[in-house]
RNA sequence: GGAGGGGUGCCUGAGUGGUUAAAAGGGACGGACUGUAAAUCCGUUGGCUAUGCCUACGUUGGUUCAAAUCCAACUCCCUCCA
């Protein structure tokens, strides 16, 4: 590779973010000349975003601390039509509202990680709707469509796999890349924004972009790819046993998103670390190179790190703190998550498997009955081996609480209240 | 519009009248081993306050003592033809 002289891009090469890039020596010299507006697409499909597009928020954040702009740019148009890539079924068609409310829950995740405003290196949220609500359907089809080979988008892999599966793809889905090729020639008109970046899956929409561009308005856009993420032992990230790992904190719990990380594998303790951590390299190889038992501290300084930044400071250190009582100390931890059920309840006797069900720990009460069965339940620390165990104001601990843990890792307190 | 093939549990995929809550694999969860890791081995994997009951093989009806399995209509997908 050859030296990179801009700040940005030096960062991004070396804590592991490149993957493909259309012109790097152009683009470097971009970086090194001044402010580059900068842009990277999120759907709307959900109301918060995951720790799947951390990394691409991440990206943004080292921009904007290398000193240019971020465009986060929402898909409340694309959204509409439905991203096909790595899709193997068409998505459910969502309704404004719900784009709206989930665009609502989406900013609040990148309020976190850029500062917005209006300044030169500001981030700005901006949203394709804006123009793609409102295209004229013959004169974009003269104007954009003309430009677009049948021939080179049936070769594109987002439908090359829905072909091979046999799987239908409508021309509404179809259409997906023409739309997102389209917006980084409006972006360009309107923010002067010539980069976009993305996932490697995203590549061949991006090169749509850069052509569309060219051939439209000789243009002179950049394409820039992370690579995609998944565990060292293959699994794509951010899935637990409670779903998927949320960035917004009514979706999360700080507490649960300090675990997720906490439980890193060792092989990409490193990896993560500059992925998703600021800590400066040197720091970092020094982390990665520990073995065994003391690989478990760079885990925790990860998680204190990634908790930090997505949900501040205070919530990494209760979240830390927590976790050190409950696991380390052995104690019963008030920083568990809590439920409160009516006296009541426990004066007239619960059993067991329904408070597991209602703490949400287990899905049904089957799966709580077996769980149990399964010697995976315990009370305060105890094994439950009574599948029928009726639970009363004679369980609670020596503080009035039940502890319910499901695992070694799961745990939720009640409280009478 | 015509001909043929297909729609099975979270996913892939077997099953062509009763022994089928449905093979097998994957995933997920739990256990053992560990370091809150990975790998490995074992177990669980529709719901229900439950020795039973209910719901489920695209949808709706039908045949039958009995249907994922047979019939009809509908619907969606795939392939070929127009």
């Amino acid at each position: 590779m050859t030296d990179l002289n801009s700040q940005f891009l030096n960062v991004f090469t070396g804590r592991g973010y490149l993957h493909q890039c259309t012109d790097i020596e152009a683009l470097d010299k971009a970086f090194d000349d001044g402010i580059v507006p900068v842009y990277i697409g999120f759907d709307c499909t959900a109301t918060s975003l995951h720790v799947g597009s951390l990394m691409q928020i991440m990206i943004l954040r080292w921009l904007q601390k290398s000193g240019h702009k971020p465009i986060v740019l929402m898909g409340g148009g694309t959204t509409k039509v439905g991203d096909p890539t790595g899709r193997d079924e068409s998505r459910p068609i969502i309704t404004d509202e719900i784009i709206a409310k989930n665009m609502n829950g989406i900013k609040k995740v990148f309020e976190k990680f850029l500062t917005f405003g209006d300044g030169p290196t500001d981030a700005i949220m901006v949203n394709n709707a804006d123009w793609l609500d409102n295209l004229e359907y013959i004169p974009f089809l003269r104007e954009y469509g003309r430009h677009f080979s049948i021939n080179r988008m049936l070769s594109f892999e987002s439908v090359k796999l829905r072909l091979d599966r046999e799987e239908s793809m409508s021309f509404l889905e179809f259409n997906y890349m023409i739309l997102q090729a389209y917006d980084f020639v409006e972006l360009k008109k309107n923010y002067n924004c010539s980069v976009q970046i993305g996932g490697s899956d995203q590549w061949g929409n991006i090169i749509n972009g850069v052509e569309l561009g060219r051939r439209t308005n000789s243009f002179n856009l950049f394409g820039l790819t992370s690579p995609l993420l998944s565990t060292a032992s293959g699994v794509k990230m951010g899935k637990t046993a409670g779903g998927a790992v949320w960035l917004n904190e009514d979706m999360l719990s700080p507490y649960d998103y300090w675990q997720y990380w906490r439980n890193t594998e060792d092989a990409d303790v490193g990896r993560f670390l500059k992925l998703f951590t600021e800590l400066p390299l040197d720091e970092i190889s020094r982390l990665e190179a520990l073995e065994g038992q003391e690989l478990n501290d760079a885990k925790k300084i990860l998680a204190d790190a990634c908790t930090t930044m997505a949900h501040g400071e205070n919530a990494a250190k209760e979240a830390a703190e927590t976790a050190r009582q409950t696991f380390e100390a052995g104690e019963t931890s008030e920083g568990l998550p809590t439920l409160e059920i009516p006296k009541t309840e426990l004066q007239d006797g619960i059993p067991a498997f329904v408070l597991f069900q209602k703490t949400g720990l287990c899905a049904s009460s089957s799966e709580a009955r077996k769980l149990i069965k399964g010697g995976g339940a315990r009370l305060n620390d105890e094994k439950i081996s009574d599948e029928k165990l009726m639970l009363t104001e004679a369980h609670l601990d020596t503080e009035g609480r039940l502890k319910l843990s499901v695992g070694k890792k799961r745990h939720h307190l009640v409280i009478p209240a």
